[in-house]
RNA sequence: GGGAUCUUAGCUCAGCUGGGAGAGCAUCUGCCUUACAAGCAGAGGGUCACAGGUUCGAGCCCUGUAGGUCCCACCA
């Protein structure tokens, strides 16, 4: 099989092939090897409910290029793969689909129930890890858990336990947040936050034994006044100094509450006084501790009204809320109305306003737990990139509160508490107890609740390698080394997975956390299934190519920061793509068969030095920004090597080499040796952005080779540090550009190839010239080239360009106009006269002189002895046409 | 209410520790030059939001102002 490739590159096949072949060899694989280094990444575990989008496809791109690129450098490279159970998407959707078949949750009981959130797992729970696969991703598959796995499962069990028996986990009545459509209550940053308009009901409350007199109370959850079980007013309230300890009555019920002075009241705002329902929220919960008020639920799991509202019993709190202001009106104790926007909060996962409720639950006591958590941040144990995270990291830290981790579903790790029935015993146990240790009955009863999703992930960095069992595993690929993630689940996840990490292991999970952004639309909008505006990253790798997507979404953006999706921008990394694919044909057409051999120092042109000696230096840059995490600036810097440097100069400047092979076989094989060497080593930097694209040219380049996945990234080497050479090629990439600008200018027509004079005193500038005439003179669209100390045989009239050293002479006579040439040298001649006047402005003073580094200094003596020289060839120039 | 962040070319964004403003796309002008028209060559376009300050020197550091985005927060 020769070297041949299509004329277009075509993403379709190639990248299914190469990824089955990839997965097929083990490439992926990663066993403890005492003789390598790990470096391990474990893949935040999508829902087993998910379907890929964006913000997958950018979490994931950023991990591959991460675990390639540490691969290449020798890394025993381990990117650690799985799911998440994720209890309430789950039992949400599982419930659904059995609705479709008229099947009722309840009716199944719990066991079946379960047994059909399995059987749901079974049939979608791998879609999206196949999804993952099309992104190229080069996780060990063989590896891949699940957050409800045995293995998993049994860490969840044995944190429980430890928890519990130090005292870390414990059961009470509190004030938490329920979700009645989902019917379970949820942690604190499972409440979002959203601005809503709503009323303030002022309402009077008749004041117990005095006929007439009434306190007037403000609310915006009126429903909620059958739980009222005081009104307080601040205790410094003048207004209000005579009513303090007096009674209410409380109306539509013939309870009476007692009007208390606390200072959580605000004087200024409302009418001063609250009324107060412990068992509805958090902050009357907090008031009624203080007080000892009875708690009085009013509010049913799903959100209707309980029978202590009355008459409003069993309607929602909704239709109650109207159906009581309506009646307060009739009865004239509604005072007003007013229109009010007040922060509601909302489950994240369904959008239903959450309900304060006292409820039974699970807590994680976190002020203790926390601590190492902070420390380790605050020390640089755990290095959050960009820095800015570290606050809203602290935000939440410092205001920690006890974490609720249980939840009133069925899908989810149970909590393994287990109640005796006899003598109300608990016990908490990894398995079941036969008995009740207490009284020796066999009635026991496991808890209903589940847990928190959030508690088994928290363990992900351990439990996926085999924690609590101490594996070999756990000991050689822990701690991880990053973590990658968008900054939207900082509290949910990398706040709890950083404290898990310090109790149970004793060790931070990683030492860096990588934020990303969010990939929104190209409106600036989130991507949304409501809005309808999110682009399927699927439908992108159809018509683009997996490689295409991974560079538009690591190109120009930096750690932590939102970007834009925007099509032309795929289609730009498609023309890259492209791009390298067609200089890699060329190469290839031009070496047939064969492999180049090393080349003698001596038959390497300058442009074959200066080619090697950038791509060299692009190694040290390159390297550098990945190990800073800088992944967009490195993938910029390849991108425009490649393209630049690499193609749209070097390839071109051995034309001349390659097609006249026979004219000088040694340097023919110099340039094709150079072509070779460079674009292998382009290719592995550019592979953990582009795996497919690279793969395949490399093996289709290295027949030899099995793949590029394992070649050695590219390392900084002095011996390729051609300083010379690189000055030498700069000098004439400019003078190519010159005469480039001015025949366009003069609209030369290609075709006519004038001749090129080059002019200077300076003969160690005539020497680079001349030698490297092969190099530049195709290049220029020029003719013969000529080089010389004075203008000696150069047409009067010719068209001239002054450069640093040297004049260049154009004799192009029949197109040159004598009003426009002057026209330009004194266009030339002012911006030199700034460039100078600047220059001198630095130069003559003082302070900068005795202030700045000594090589700022000297770099402008340089610049202004440039100017200086070119100003006088412009003078000359210009009196010469006069 | 607290905090973060952004404001750079027509659009989307880079610009690392302060030392002469960049890319992609779009626009304009030439080119089917034997790898690539998904390309090549050239061009135009920016008081780096505003006002102060520090500095020999500020897009970059400090303070303030305006506008946008986001996060957190128990004012009923």
């Amino acid at each position: 099989m020769g070297r041949e490739l299509e004329k277009t590159y075509d993403p379709k096949g190639i990248e299914d092939r190469l990824y089955e072949k990839w997965e097929k060899n083990g490439y992926f694989r990663a066993k403890p090897d005492k003789s390598k280094k790990p470096f391990t990444i474990v893949m935040p575990p999508p829902n087993i409910t998910g379907q890929l989008h964006m913000g997958h496809a950018l979490d994931n791109t950023m991990q591959d290029i991460l675990i390639r690129y540490k691969r290449m450098q020798g890394f025993n490279a381990l990117w650690q793969p799985g799911t998440d159970h994720a209890a309430i998407a789950t039992e949400v959707r599982v419930i659904e689909s059995l609705k479709e078949q008229g099947i009722e949750k309840d009716s199944l009981g719990r066991e079946g129930f379960l047994e059909k959130c399995w059987e749901w797992k079974k049939e979608y729970g791998g879609r999206i890890i196949n999804q993952l696969k099309k992104m190229g991703s080069s996780a060990d598959w063989q590896r891949e858990r699940f957050t409800m796995d045995e293995g998993c499962s049994d860490a969840v069990l044995d944190v429980f336990i430890q928890l519990y028996e130090k005292g870390l986990i414990y059961k009470g009545s509190r004030i938490i947040n329920w979700c009645p459509v989902c019917e379970t209550s949820i942690s604190d940053a499972e409440v979002e936050h959203e601005e809503q308009d709503g009323f303030f009901w002022h309402i009077n409350y008749p004041v117990a034994g005095e006929e007439g007199r009434f306190v007037e109370i403000a609310t915006t959850r009126p429903e909620t006044m059958f739980g009222d079980t005081a009104v307080a007013v601040n205790p410094e309230d003048e207004r209000y100094q005579d009513i303090i300890g007096k009674t209410l009555k409380l109306p539509f019920t013939d309870r009476e509450i007692p009007v208390i002075a606390d200072a959580y009241v605000d004087k200024e705002f409302g009418t001063g006084c609250v009324k107060i329902t412990p068992a509805h929220d958090p902050n009357d919960f907090e008031v009624g501790k203080r007080h000892q008020l009875e708690e009085v639920v009013v509010i049913n799991d799903n959100a209707t009204m309980n029978e202590n509202a009355g008459k409003f019993a069993g309607m929602d709190r909704y239709e109650c809320r109207k159906a009581l202001v309506k009646e307060l009106e009739e009865q004239g104790l509604l005072v007003k109305v007013e229109p009010h926007s007040h922060n509601v909060g909302t489950h994240d996962r369904c959008g239903t306003t959450v309900e304060p409720m006292i409820k039974q639950q699970w807590f994680v006591k976190m002020d203790e737990l926390i601590k190492p958590a902070i420390e380790g941040v605050k020390n640089g144990e755990v290095k959050l990139l960009p820095k800015r995270m570290e606050k809203t990291y602290f935000n939440w830290t410092d205001n920690i509160r006890d974490w609720c981790i249980s939840r009133q579903l069925w899908w989810g790790h149970r909590i393994p508490a287990y109640y005796c029935e006899d003598c109300g015993e608990m016990i908490v146990l990894k398995t079941a107890p036969e008995k009740c240790p207490k009284c020796g009955c066999t009635h026991l009863k496991q808890d209903e609740d589940t847990l928190d999703t959030w508690f088994s992930s928290a363990l992900w960095p351990f439990s996926t390698l085999g924690w609590p069992q101490k594996t070999e595993d756990l000991d050689y690929f822990y701690p991880n080394d990053v973590l990658v993630t968008g900054y939207d689940i900082i509290f949910f996840w990398v706040i709890r997975m950083i404290f898990s990490g310090y109790e149970h292991m004793g060790k931070a999970p990683f030492h860096t956390v990588l934020f990303h952004g969010l990939v929104r639309d190209s409106q600036g909008r989130k991507m949304s299934k409501s809005l309808g505006n999110g682009i399927d990253p699927l439908e992108v790798i159809d018509k683009y190519g997996a490689d295409a997507l991974r560079l538009t979404l690591i190109t120009g953006n930096a750690p932590g920061n939102d970007m834009r999706f925007y099509w032309e921008r795929v289609e730009a990394s498609r023309n890259f793509a492209n791009k390298v694919w067609n200089a890699s044909r060329f190469i290839m057409m031009n070496l047939g068969e064969e492999k180049p051999y090393v080349p003698n120092d001596k038959d390497l042109c300058t442009e074959d030095k200066w080619i090697l000696s950038k791509v060299n230096r692009l190694a040290k840059e390159m390297t550098e920004n990945m190990d800073k995490f800088e992944l967009g600036i490195a993938v910029q810097k390849v991108y425009d090597f490649i393209w630049d440097e690499f193609c749209d100069w070097y390839i071109e400047m051995t034309k001349r080499r390659t097609y006249h092979k026979s004219e000088n076989p040694k340097s023919a094989n110099a340039a094709l040796y150079t072509l070779w060497e460079v674009l292998t080593l382009a290719l592995k930097m550019l592979h953990p952005f582009m795996p497919f694209l690279t793969e395949e040219i490399y093996c289709t380049l290295h027949q030899e080779e099995e793949t590029i996945m394992l070649a050695d990234w590219p390392a900084y080497t002095e011996e390729r540090n051609f300083p010379e050479e690189e000055a030498k090629v700069e000098r004439c990439k400019e003078l190519v550009k010159n005469v480039r600008n001015r025949r366009s200018e003069m609209d030369v027509p290609p075709s006519r190839k004038a001749a090129v004079y080059l002019v200077s005193k300076q003969a160690a500038v005539c020497e680079i010239f001349e030698s490297e005439k092969d190099m530049y003179a195709g290049l220029m669209g020029a003719g013969d080239v000529f080089v010389q100390a004075d203008k000696t045989g150069i047409a009067k009239d010719a068209v001239s360009i002054v450069i640093p050293d040297a004049v260049v002479y154009i004799p192009l006579e029949d197109l040159v106009d004598m009003a426009k040439e002057r026209e330009r040298l004194e266009k030339e001649e002012a911006r030199l006269l700034k460039e100078l006047a600047r220059s001198q402005g630095m130069l003559n003073n003082e302070r900068f002189l005795s202030k700045a580094p000594e090589s700022k200094v000297q770099e402008e003596k340089e610049k202004l002895a440039k100017y200086e020289q070119m100003m006088e060839q412009v003078k000359m120039q210009l009196a010469g046409l006069k």
